[in-house]
DNA sequence: CTTGCAACATACCGAGCGGTTGGTTATGAT
DNA sequence: ATCATAACCAACCGCTCGGTATGTTGCAAG
């Protein structure tokens, strides 16, 4: 990887654990010169604009790195089950700061998408990729399942539900808060199947 | 009321909107201090700083509000049809404004819970009392639900959902996503039941 | 009629923000 | 070797923010 290169995907990275942590308005661009040891002449130079910066973050962390985490769930031999065992492992590794930063792109969602047109498309986007990913995953096993169900429906109830508890035990700093919360969300999962 | 106390409930009802709109950080006492006609020295007669200005918003408009809405909700005799036609009626009442700017209480937690300890206190304290006030209405009919529920998990369940499908609507601008989540979580409460 | 304090108003402060400008250094093609 | 351009730096700008210091008004008790 060239320098320039390198340059880059350090800011990338800086930026999106700033977002992570303080949101994207609260994300200072000087904090993020500071931990990248460059100048603002180096920023401006790679991103025209600090929120241009934060769709790139968005684009070419965020959106790769939760896709990837929720193929991996589904892409099992049966994703409901697949689903509770990504949920309670959350659960299990969820990481101090991830109780009490959230998850980022809920968090980017909350803050942003009625704010900004260009955040709100891209997680639009983003939301139906997923959305269309569970339920391509649950009509593979739609025999095994109950009758009647609305899979888009279930679909969008199941990610709603989750970035509830983010959210819940993010504000208690309860991790026991989203353990309940994703343990009643299993149940209601395995009673989709007949 | 007298005059100061006029102006009082003026500053709190202009920035209760204003915190709802555009999130406490992003809420500008100036715009508050012109929408009242007031001064900045008026503002800071009545509160010592906009953190306690945000308290008394969050204290003396938004949880009142809140919790007289659901006990509503609540206090009928079969409270699971009673959150269901209030979510129902929500999907249908819900203005346009309301889709956009979400539930001021959900997006106080999400903004500020985290960051400072105040909000986070007064939040959870609030979330504490919402979850008793559910899990005393289910534990009312409990010989007609079914057995081995853990009520308090099942009233978090319910909130949380309720947050996601909030936030859902209001990052896709969709009142049908948000309808769908509710139609799911209905058919979820009701199946409470034997 | 005075005095005191609540209830405001006005003007100003320092800090931090995103963004710009004008310059310097490194690199790679010709 | 030259030279355009990419890559980067340092200084500065205008603006808005929350907060403060000081001044003014009006009412109400003594």
């Amino acid at each position: 990887m060239s320098d320039a290169e390198q340059t880059r995907q350090n800011i990338l990275t800086v930026a999106a654990d700033e977002i992570h942590q303080h949101g994207f308005k609260a994300t200072s661009l000087s904090v993020i010169l500071n931990r990248c040891e460059i100048s603002k002449g180096a920023l401006y130079h790679h991103f025209t604009s600090k929120i241009e910066l934060g769709y790139a973050v968005f684009e070419e962390i965020y959106t790769p790195m939760f896709l990837d985490l929720w193929q991996s769930a589904l892409a099992v031999e049966d994703p409901v089950e697949g689903l509770c065992t990504f949920f309670t492992s959350m659960t299990e590794q969820m990481s101090c700061s991830e109780v009490v930063c959230g998850c980022p792109l809920n968090n980017l969602c909350e803050e942003m998408a009625n704010v900004d047109e260009g955040f709100r498309l891209r997680i639009l986007s983003m939301q139906e990729q997923l959305n269309q990913s569970i339920v391509d995953a649950l009509e593979k096993i739609n025999d095994d399942l109950r009758d009647g169900l609305a899979l888009s429906q279930v679909s969008y109830f199941i990610v709603a539900t989750l970035n509830g508890a983010t959210t819940l035990s993010k504000s208690s700093r309860n991790k026991e808060l989203f353990k309940q919360v994703i343990a009643e969300l299993c149940l209601y999962i395995r009673a989709l199947k007949k």
